[in-house]
Order: C-alpha cells, then sequence, then structure tokens
DNA sequence: GTCCAGGGCCGTT
DNA sequence: AACGGCCATGGA
C-alpha cells in the first residue's frame, strides 16, 4: 500500500498548482450572477459528461439569461431542454435542475450565504435527499461552490484506487474517509480545501493522461509504485 | 463508425 | 455489496 501523502508529492511536483473548477469569470463581473450557483449547475449537467459540452448548455443559459435560481424555476421544460441538450441527459438533467433549483428558493429563499452557512453534514443530507443528486455531485457543490473541506471521489480516483494499491476497499465513502483521514494528519485545517481541491485536480490530470482506460503505464510518474499491468 | 466522458437510479444477483 | 442497463451529446 502506498501512503496519500507519497502520492499527493509525486503528483504536486509533476503537475504544480491546477486549483480547479472552470467557470467564467468575465460573465459573473457583468452579471452579478452567484458562481456558486453556476457551480452548483455545473456540477449536476457534468455528471458522466465531457466538460466540453456542459459548457455549451452553460453558455446557452447565460445567453438567455436563465442561469438564476427564479429563471430555471420559471422556464417551460421544453425550452430548458432544448439549452442544455448539448450536456446531454437531458430529460432528467432538466428535471434535477428544478429540483434543486425549487430546493433552494423555498428552503433557503435563494440566499446562498444562508444555504452554506449550515454544518457541512446537513447540507450533504439535504443535497443527497434530492432525487438526481448522488455522492459525488453532493460533494463537489460542497468543495467547489461552498469550498468546505470535503474530498470528492470520483470514477477516475476509484480506478487510480484500484489499480495503484491505495486501498482494498473500493466504495465512494471508504475511499473518502481513507483521503481525509490521511490529509487531515499532515495538513493545518484551514488549508483542507485547498489541498482536496488540489488533489483531486491531479488525479483527473492523471487519469486523463496517464492512467486512462487504456493505460500509458510506461510515462506515468507512479509507475513504480503501480502494481497494475497493461 | 467506435469509444468515452469529472454519475445516478433502478432492478437483479 | 457489486453489477448491468439505461439515459444522450459531441469530440477524439
Amino acid at each position: 500500500m502506498i501512503k496519500i501523502q507519497k502520492v499527493y508529492n509525486i503528483l504536486y511536483s509533476k503537475f504544480g498548482d491546477l486549483e480547479w473548477w472552470p467557470i467564467d469569470k468575465k460573465y459573473h463581473i457583468k452579471n452579478s450572477t452567484d458562481p456558486r450557483f453556476e457551480i452548483i449547475i455545473g456540477a449536476i449537467l457534468t455528471q458522466n459528461t465531457a466538460w466540453s459540452n456542459v459548457e455549451k448548455a452553460l453558455i446557452n443559459l447565460k445567453e438567455n439569461g436563465k442561469l438564476d435560481i427564479k429563471s430555471i424555476i420559471e422556464i417551460p421544460d421544453l425550452e430548458l431542454k432544448k439549452l442544455i441538450k448539448p450536456s446531454g441527459f437531458f430529460n432528467q438533467k432538466s428535471k434535477r435542475l428544478k429540483k434543486i433549483s425549487k430546493f433552494l428558493f423555498e428552503k433557503y429563499k435563494s440566499d446562498m450565504d444562508l444555504f452554506f452557512k449550515k454544518d457541512t453534514k446537513k447540507i450533504r443530507e439535504d443535497l443527497l435527499e434530492i432525487n438526481g443528486i448522488g455522492p459525488e455531485t453532493a460533494d463537489s457543490i460542497l468543495l467547489y461552490a461552498g469550498n468546505k473541506p470535503v474530498f470528492v471521489v470520483d470514477s477516475y480516483t476509484k480506478r487510480i484506487c484500484k489499480r495503484l494499491p491505495i486501498k482494498t476497499e473500493i466504495t465512494y465513502d471508504s475511499i473518502q474517509k481513507h483521503f481525509e483521514n490521511n490529509f487531515s494528519n499532515v495538513f493545518d485545517k484551514k488549508d483542507l480545501t485547498k489541498i482536496y481541491n488540489q488533489m483531486h485536480a491531479m488525479i483527473v490530470e492523471l487519469a486523463k493522461n496517464y492512467c486512462k482506460k487504456n493505460p500509458d503505464c510506461k510515462n506515468c510518474p507512479l509507475k513504480k509504485y503501480c502494481k497494475y499491468e497493461k
């Protein structure tokens, strides 16, 4: 078994600072839309979908002035589906966007500060009760929109955990706990949000460039620690 | 044309 | 707990 800290250090020396959630900053300066809501919408739209497709959907929403809670609630289903069509799975995703928007409107009066002020565990539970929001989407919302110290586990993380000998039990919760326990022993508490963001970004880089479904093992920075062979 | 992407749900084993 | 089918688009 290889230590998480060791993986972090090797990846960091390879990739450097990544700090990552793709967001269009210029748009928010101009329109004063809460970027946290864009991240929430993006987190749902990107479910099993390439970000380039999500971007098209987000641009459609922006250009039509629909990227806010009230507009998502009021827009007719058909029109919403048309706008988010490039991101795929638009029948289910349109429902999910409506649900999260209604949730924020009805329970928090569309006040994001009020929403994220609550206890992290409580927010997570509330999000998971919404049909269409699973653990990764909930945790992405907490980490990237709420700046909460929550480690996001995605399919890349699972793949790397399987191949690298990081862990034998490959379930969402156990992997998340493993990363969080290790990092919170090593880093200062106030830095954890940044570290989780950085680590997840590095995992994505590793998985896209080396630890692919069809892996490029010979150039992988973690080659000598890995049991997996193509 | 084929493969796959930063999931989640539901049903089956 | 783990697995399979399903949902849909666009880029490589």
